[in-house]
Order: C-alpha cells, then sequence, then structure tokens
DNA sequence: CGATCGATTGAGCCCTCTCAAGAGAGGTGG
DNA sequence: CCACCTCTCTTGAGAGGGCTCAATCGATCG
C-alpha cells in the first residue's frame, strides 16, 4: 500500500499501537482518491467498508423522505465516518460526498471486524471515536432545542474554524468549499436566513464572506453571540 | 446478589453470552431501587458506574447554561445508561432521574473495563448499543432540523407507545408518568405549544390526556401527521 | 458569451414562543 | 374531613423570529 504509517499512526484511532501493529492494520487497507463533488458511499446501499479520511472534507448527509437534505456531519482530517458495520447496522443511513478532492482510506467490513478482534484497541478507539460521535449529536440536539438560528450559526462557523480553521491576515478562514447552502443544512436553517444573518456579520465587520468562503474576522463576537443568553424557554 | 441471571441474560446487552459469563458479569454488579423522582446521577459529577435498568423508567436530560432543560433520552427497562467511561469521557455529560420508581444495576467503570476486556461479546455489545443511541441521536437532529411540532410531536408520542406502551380498551397507553413539560423538553418546545396541540388532538378524539398520563386511541392519525409532507425546506 | 450555480435582497405571512391568568388534581397537616 | 398549598395543565392575547416565494445579481466554467 502506498500509504505511510507515519503519516498515521499518530491518529487517534490508531493511537497505543505500535508500528508494527499499525502496519498489519494498514496492510488490509484499501487508499484511494475521491473528486470534489464524488460520493464516498449513498445512503440506503449496504455497508461494505469503513472508512478513514486522510485528506480533504467529506460531508456526511441525509436526505428525508420529504426531500430535505440534512447535514449529519463535516468530517475533517483523521476522522473516520461509514462505521455502521462496527455499530451493527447493514445499510449505510447517510450518504457521505467528498465537497473538494480528498483522499480515502477503506477497510472491508469484515476485514476490520477481525483486526479489531486481533486489536482491542483499536475496538476501544473506535468505541472511542463513536462516542464522540454520539457526544456531538447529543450537543446538537440541545442546541437545536434551545438556541436561536444566529447562535446555531455562530456556533457552527467557530466550530468549522477551530476544526478546519487557516490563520491568514484577516483573521481565520474556513479552509474548504462551504456553502451557504451547507450552512444551512448544518444550522437547520434556510439559505435566506444564512445569507442574510451573514451579511449582517460582515456589515459590522466580523467576517468576510464570498462565493463558497467564509472568513471569521472577529470571533470574539460571535463567540458572544453564542452566549447571548435571552430568556430561557417556558 | 439478588438478581436473578434468566432475568436478565435475554437483555441486548449479554446477547450471545452463555449463563456462566452473565453469572460472572451479574457477579459484580450492585442493584438498587431509585424511588420516583431520585436522581441515579448527577450532570457534571466524576464517571465511577455504568447502569443497566431493570424497572421502571429513567429520565436522562441536560441542563444548558441558560438553564434550559431538554431530555436527551428516555430509557426504559433493558436500556443501559450513564456509559460515558466506556466512550472515554470522565464526567457525566448529564445527568438520569427515575420518573418512576426503578431498580438498576450498576457496575463499577473500571470492572466494567475489566468485563469489557474479558467478554469481547460483552464489549461488542456495548458498542452496538451506543450505535443504536448515535443513530438515535442523528435522527433527532434530523426531525429537529426539518419538521414541525406536530410532526416531532406525533414522532415522539408514537415512540414512546412503542417502547414503553401498554394495550387497553382505548388504545395504547403510555406506561409512565409523563408530564407536558417532559413532552416539551423532549420535543423541543414549550408546555404551552404541547398542551395546546394535545387538546386539540383531545377534541378529535385521536388520543386521550390526562395529569402525566396519554393514551393514543388512533396512533393512525398521529403516524398520518408524521408523514405529513409539506413544502419541503429551501 | 451564454448557461448554470451560488448569493443577495425584499415583501409578507405564519408558526411558535412569550407572558398572564386561572382551573384542576393531588397531597398534607390540622 | 376540610382547608390549604403546590404542581400540572389549560386557554387567551399578542408579538416576533424565521420561513416562503419571487426576482435579481454576480461568478465561474465550458
Amino acid at each position: 500500500m502506498p500509504v505511510d504509517v507515519s503519516a498515521v499512526s499518530n491518529l487517534p484511532i490508531f493511537a497505543g499501537l505500535d508500528a508494527e501493529s499499525c502496519e498489519r492494520v494498514l496492510w488490509e487497507s484499501h487508499s484511494s482518491q475521491v473528486a470534489q463533488g464524488k460520493a464516498v458511499f449513498q445512503q440506503g446501499v449496504e455497508v461494505f467498508s469503513i472508512y478513514l479520511l486522510l485528506r480533504g472534507h467529506v460531508r456526511v448527509s441525509r436526505i428525508t423522505e420529504s426531500g430535505d437534505q440534512v447535514i449529519v456531519r463535516l468530517v475533517s482530517g483523521g476522522g473516520i465516518f461509514g462505521a455502521a458495520h462496527a455499530m451493527g447496522v447493514a445499510t449505510h443511513p447517510v450518504s457521505a460526498t467528498a465537497v473538494e478532492d480528498s483522499v480515502v482510506l477503506s477497510w472491508p467490513a469484515t476485514a476490520w471486524g477481525a483486526l479489531s478482534a486481533r486489536f482491542p484497541l483499536l475496538a476501544a478507539n473506535t468505541l472511542k471515536a463513536i462516542g464522540e460521535k454520539l457526544q456531538e449529536a447529543q450537543n446538537r440536539v440541545v442546541e437545536m432545542s434551545t438556541e436561536h438560528v444566529d447562535q446555531r450559526l455562530a456556533r457552527t462557523l467557530l466550530r468549522l474554524a477551530d476544526r478546519s480553521g487557516c490563520r491568514t491576515d484577516d483573521g481565520v478562514a474556513i479552509n474548504f468549499p462551504l456553502t451557504r447552502r451547507d450552512i444551512a443544512e448544518m444550522t437547520g436553517s434556510t439559505i435566506f436566513t444564512v445569507s442574510r444573518r451573514l451579511s449582517s456579520w460582515e456589515e459590522r465587520g466580523w467576517i468576510d464572506g464570498s462565493r463558497q468562503r467564509v472568513v471569521l474576522k472577529h470571533p470574539q463576537a460571535l463567540r458572544a453571540i453564542v452566549a447571548d443568553v435571552r430568556a430561557p424557554r417556558s
């Protein structure tokens, strides 16, 4: 395999594994390039593999029966996704699409099962990764239940900047193509409301927005929006 | 321990374990009664144990910094909760409270770790349980993003009836005390809106509501509300 | 240079929240 | 057994946040 052990051995999913075990695990993996806009897998299809994102960004989304699309998660470098098999699910409940040119490692589900049995640390790390995703999802439920669009929006931008931010002269730039539609689907809002809020923040000099790009010029201001405690609900 | 193996061996978390292993696992557990309204553990405190609900119902909730309470999950018989340790979290991100008199098994976190290592099936079942919770949480994110209060409300009632329903002459009764406030905190709404909708449904003969009780007389009508596809967003 | 996709902006409305007031239900103590 | 208190639930009136729909503009690409 063309993937160097040293390039991945320090990822959370391999934490604690020695180089040899790591290599053994990589041995069974398959590396592939995914062009921008291409799907890694589609919602509803049978689960064949488990995936690790090496480079790029992948959008994990679900389409509802009514045709609404919701972004469940945005995976950045080092993250695992499509781990439905490890959780005992037979068909993917979501789709995964590259939002920019990406590099993905994949393991056949069966091989991953065997590897997990052979390297308990791998199983533990998988559990931990899934646990983190659970935390994240529960946080989002709480946010969706209690916060206003402004707050969810600011929170989402800060989160993205934190994970995939890139320092520039102006502030922190979000590092990959991100449409207003993406943002809307991550916050449970609409492109119209998102556009309006971002425009308003841009007027105040807090952010810089352009086609598929957002730069946070004044993160403190966004943090203040998140913290803005209005009257609690009922 | 006063807990009979046969009473728990068929729970999902013990799936595949033979009676002997099962007994070995139970050996390290501690059984306790929790009176209605009493907390099993509190948000923010250190994680000492992992819990399995034997009888009753437990409300898993989080209080936000702004003072809003959100019900993350309602655990019914056979469910595990407070499994933060297995996911590598040091302090409980939520509180767990008995909504009726309940019986709970608990394992010290360290003991559970050792047992998981010794019985791989136990670890696998734990992963599966957490995976299901992740699915559930992601579903809720999607619902909160795309559905109206009516739909979330109907869905929640159907789900509760499905899990903890009790056939009666009139229909399916939800089997434990459930206040309008609980429902509001499960759906991301307010007691006022919940009360209004339930009143309206009661007028139409679809449900029967009284103090802390709901009976579904016409589940089909609720299912129709859930399926009601209006114009998709954006 | 046309076509397509993304972003912006305005007008209007509706769903849901907020606030206020009161009615039942149940529990407790005298 | 009644009075009282607390907790739950109901209902009304009103306001507003965010959605819907429509139209336009700008950018990118073949």
